[in-house]
DNA sequence: CTGTTAGCGCCTTCAT
DNA sequence: ATGAAGGCGCTAACAG
């Protein structure tokens, strides 16, 4: 294994030199900070990032928290495509990914507290966020680095990267209304109601109120719960023609639903997530590509920058989603 | 910050006796190391992983490795579970999930040697495997320790984790038949027709032919493929009477696909993996869950054994599946 | 059974 | 613009 002062020896100066030009620090000449690098290059050095980051006091090292669950979360390829996204800029970064993940909010959080404690992790990442999220709390009270993927709690001024979820509900509206022409929608959320739900809701009324449409929303019991309601929902109205659904998953849940009531009918679905790579029968089903991989991207380099309250917001990033024609 | 300096000076002791007795070094009197140990949990001592493994030439993080994939994998939840999993185990052994994550293999490959050569891992969990994994083979020639979690390749005497496939095809093949009374059931696979599915396949052809029931069997296209072929399958078989599929999602849009034919019909569908937590419609829906977060765990105790070469086999672990009644 | 000593690889004042 | 030296927190010979 070649160190730090392999390279020093051979290049004829000091190992403080050496580091220096390795880290790119201006107080060396840019000339031996070329020429040490290309010797590093050459031969093959890669630094120690344990010796590293017990001298920096800081490991390299962003830590990724998952939502604490029992078992998986909906919505499941998302956590994945945005870890790939962090990922990507991590490792130009000579970073790693490390992830908490536990059952209970106690698990993730002790999970959490160990990177901070015994690994000197300081940044992190939050794959969701509600209010009075005890991890969320105690990385801010540590004063350590975190970013939410989403929507962020009202009552602080984290940072956050997210998708604007009325805009979203807007177009995927628009798509159903106008192309798809839906005149009586209906959308249907999940129980839980999450607030990107609520946005997506808000997006949808808003469009269906501007082009003079009757809406209609429901909700997708839990699974363990009796379904009999969908059912008897959907016989109480009869007339709706085409389905906004806030998770790919909830709307063939309800599609299927709403097959069984009107067997010979059709109904365009459109939904959210991509989540589903498999050919479904109904052609009309169209789901919005949230771009979650992009999200983790932007939320890996936000990580890097540091946090501001400033008024600029520079620090809330709002990505784009997929645009339907 | 309070270092293994301070309690060896408070127990009045050296810090190497210190170093030892935390670590349960059997050269310690078990009354100091009792002390000791104490004394460090009243103080709330936590060790610095990252000097810690500066003098162990070895991190303290196992690595999860993902299958490279531009987008998210199907099967996904599994993901999430078996991370879980794994984890629980690490916590309590004081290590840290790292994963590495990427769209090509290269990627996942220069990710995976990036964690050897700068972060010193030599433990590695991965989620997949297929013939002439390069990740997979890097690791052999270099000697480090890892556990594949699923169908293993057959060339190699790697250690892994994974459910009995060919029992869990009986398993859904048997209740399919004698509980759900199909007399005509369908296999049904992802276009891939992964191994795991040639031995659920395999299972569900020794039951069915057992019982004296035709087979039939089938593959569902790819999301981009047209799905007319399906349809005229479908017609072509017009008496089946049950589903057996290697995934949930692949089942449903199987089913989907068959309700379309048959438009005021019923059929029992039986899948794998657990992964749609929402109602279905379908009331003779059955997922058999393959228990993922076990998968992992075990996964993760045995990255801490050594590699047996022995006929024993001790590290190639089967674990059960959810039992059907 | 316990203490002394020498690093592990790197960064960073402090000099020059 | 570069060197020398100390130290980050911990482990592991080597002594006793």
């Amino acid at each position: 294994m070649i160190t730090i002062r392999d390279i020093a020896n051979q290049a004829g100066v000091s190992v403080s030199t050496a580091s220096r030009a390795l880290n790119d620090n201006p107080r060396i000449s840019a000339a031996t900070r070329r020429r040490i690098q290309s010797l590093a290059a050459r031969l093959g050095y890669v630094p120690n990032y344990n010796a590293k980051s017990l001298t920096r006091g800081e490991a390299n090292v962003v830590g990724v928290v998952f939502p604490p669950s029992q078992s998986s979360t909906q919505g499941n390829p998302f956590f994945i495509d945005a870890m790939r996204g962090i990922n990507r800029v991590l490792t130009q970064r000579q970073y790693v990914l490390s992830v908490a993940i536990g059952e209970t909010s106690d698990d993730v959080l002790a999970n959490v507290s160990a990177m901070v404690d015994q690994a000197k992790v300081k940044r992190f990442v939050l794959l969701y966020s509600h209010e009075d999220d005890p991890v969320a709390d105690y990385l801010r009270l540590a004063g350590l680095r975190f970013v939410i993927v989403g929507q962020p709690s009202v009552s602080h001024d984290d940072d956050y990267v997210d998708n604007d979820n009325v805009a979203a509900g807007e177009a995927g509206a628009t798509y159903l209304i106008d192309k798809l022409h839906a005149n009586r929608p209906v959308f249907v959320s999940s129980a839980v109601d999450w607030p990107y739900e609520q946005n997506r809701r808000q997006g949808f009324k808003q469009v269906a109120t501007k082009r003079g449409v009757p809406t209609a929303e429901t909700q997708l019991p839990r699974a363990d719960a009796p379904i009999a309601s969908i059912t008897e929902w959907l016989e109480s109205h009869p007339n709706i023609d085409g389905i906004l659904a806030t998770d790919d998953l909830i709307g063939l849940s309800f599609y299927q639903r709403w097959q069984h009531v009107h067997p010979d009918a059709q109904v365009p679905l459109v939904s959210y997530n991509r989540s589903i790579s498999l050919p479904l029968p109904n052609v009309n089903f169209h789901s919005i590509d949230l771009y979650p991989e992009r999200l983790g991207a932007a939320a890996a380099e936000l990580v890097f920058r540091k946090h501001s309250t400033e008024a600029g917001h520079e620090n809330r990033i709002i990505l784009p989603f997929e645009q339907l024609n």
